[in-house]
DNA sequence: GCTTTATGCAACTTTTAGGTTGCATATTAT
DNA sequence: ATAATATGCAACCTAAAAGTTGCATAAAGC
């Protein structure tokens, strides 16, 4: 699974306001979720869809309709990268404050 | 600020090697940051523009050159985000299995 | 069996993104 | 002064995304 890609699709207004539904009540079934996003079921659809291959979501049959779950695994490991990111970021910061007090030992 | 511009932002190959790079080297001119992203110069100065108007970076012009450096609170907001997200879902398990111990109250 | 419901899929249009090339310009170095 | 460097901006191209409409179909309800 690519990083990138999983960002990307959480970086669209419709697909996150679907992620966040899935938080507060799940499973819901594709109608559901689809509904009052201003735009079509096949729209809403092609949205789930990018959810699926970013395997943010996953889709079980259930007769003739279809529950959507969340893959909380992956909301994780998106929360982890930016976590690294922030942790080299701070890293860098007290190595480089490290560096300037030992050449200034009486602080 | 958006939050989905932000994770649309993050969603790239490009950009996020600038993000990473910055983490660990800061701050960096729009020419260093844009050398080896396999496209030209240009290209890549629009994928930091992209950056820049979801405030992940800033751009600060230093004589001829300008210099980049990375807005961690912007990063930060997108952890949170997600951190909420995650702690929606579980709060909705324990309240879903706390209601189910309360109606076997002999486990 | 007939109808309704919950979906699926394909074709199409429009908008946005990603990237290029070409040219202009201000700053620094010689 | 001239040349090299570090940028900026606009026009353009192509591909991908976002969304639509129209039609097909399997499951459930009456």
């Amino acid at each position: 699974m690519n990083q990138a890609q999983v960002f990307k699709a959480l970086g669209d207004p419709a697909r996150l306001t679907m992620i966040s539904r899935l938080t507060t009540a799940e499973p819901q079934t594709i109608g559901e979720l689809s509904a009052d996003l201003g735009m079509s079921r096949q729209g809403a659809r092609k949205q789930l869809k990018v959810l699926e291959s970013a395997q943010l979501i996953q889709l079980r049959q259930k007769g003739r309709q279809t529950e959507v779950s969340l893959a909380v695994d992956q909301l994780q490991q998106a929360r982890r990268f930016i976590e690294r990111l922030e942790q080299q970021w701070d890293q860098r910061l007290h190595a480089l404050k490290t560096l300037v007090e030992g050449h200034q030992p009486d602080d």
